[in-house]
DNA sequence: CGCATTTGACCTAG
DNA sequence: CTAGGTCAAATGCG
């Protein structure tokens, strides 16, 4: 039947919705630019338009691309491996993670069984986080802070579990997103120390950030003190900033671990990226860029996420 | 008090 | 069945 081409209902819709307003940006990207700016005194203005209609055409294009490529959603987002530690043992980490067969079975609700309500929830929710992008990186925090797991990010957080893992000497721990249930932000990460070297601990995430924190860290309006915009973490990657960034951009060691068919290697688009949020720390720059959010069923307009947009790739990472 | 963590039970994939 | 992942009640903490 749908062959190659098994998108549900909603994605189908999406793409036509987005096509749509592919083309109306751009008719209008085309009229502004044949009909000079009307208000000649006010060319910045102009310019912030265009900018705007750039930017809202190459969303468009980019959020296609993204649903034309992978009709199962498998974009890995920049996978940036935090420490060069040599792989010791490697991570065995699942092969076959996106599994392919987006079979859209429907939830049809049947009559009878409303116990399991939250249950279906469940089923839902895993269905969907199987979906979801997933890499990971290594961290080595310095042993002197003596804390206990990594905090690379400027995401809150809350662990949701601990499992002790077959073969592993430290349990393994689960963090979800804070903002799950007020910003349906699905983003979860798993840490696990490392057997050999408890210094380094490996993180896996999975899915991406979609709540407001994602996207605007400080405002850049208030010159005030920038040194206290992070929530108490302090960031404790690493040694060498330097050579590590260095190395990131030149190297950029890509972990796509969580690739089962290993083709899709992600290139870095061209494209201005999502977003790009640095972690002013003096410490390290963590360049993070977001794939597309599985579209696949939110009804949530409440995320905005234009309005804290305006930091458009600015790179204030210093070397 | 409202949040986060802990922790055993529960669920599901393989 | 087992191992890994998640839930949720209990508990802790500011």
């Amino acid at each position: 039947m749908e062959g190659k081409d098994m998108l549900s209902w909603e994605q189908k819709t999406l793409l036509s919705e987005l096509i749509l307003g592919l083309e109306a940006a751009k008719k209008l990207q085309t009229r502004h630019g044949q009909a000079p700016s009307p208000s000649p005194s006010s060319s910045p203005a102009a310019e912030t338009d265009e900018i705007l209609m750039k930017q809202i055409v190459s969303s468009y294009e980019r959020s296609l691309l993204l649903l034309n490529w992978s009709p199962s959603v498998q974009l890995i987002p920049a996978p940036v491996t935090v420490v060069p530690v040599e792989n010791s043992g490697g991570i065995p980490e699942s092969p076959a993670s996106i599994n392919g067969s987006p079979r859209s079975e429907d939830f049809a609700d049947g009559g009878g069984s409303s116990e399991s309500h939250h249950r279906q929830d469940y089923l839902f929710n895993a269905k969907k986080r199987k979906m979801l992008p997933k890499w990971s990186e290594k961290v080595r925090i310095s042993p002197e802070r003596g804390l206990e797991g990594p905090q690379d990010d400027v995401f809150s957080w809350r662990k949701y579990g601990q499992k002790d893992i077959l073969g592993a000497k430290f349990p393994r721990s689960y963090y979800r997103c804070t903002h799950r249930s007020t910003q349906n932000c699905w983003a979860t990460k798993q840490v696990q120390r490392s057997d050999n070297d408890p210094t380094v601990f490996e993180v896996t995430y999975r899915g991406t950030h979609i709540c407001s924190q994602a996207i605007a860290p400080p405002p850049p309006t208030s010159p005030e003190k920038k040194e206290d915009t992070r929530p108490t973490k302090s960031i404790i990657i690493t040694q060498k900033p330097k050579d590590l960034l260095q190395s990131l951009k030149t190297n950029l060691t890509v972990q796509t671990d969580g690739l089962d068919d290993g083709k899709d290697v992600f290139s870095f688009p061209d494209t201005p990226p999502f977003y790009t949020y640095d972690i002013i720390n003096g410490d390290f720059g963590h360049v993070e860029s977001s794939p597309i959010f599985d579209v696949v069923d939110w009804f949530n307009p409440t995320v905005e996420i234009d309005a804290s947009f305006p930091t458009f790739l600015h790179e204030s990472v210093y070397f």
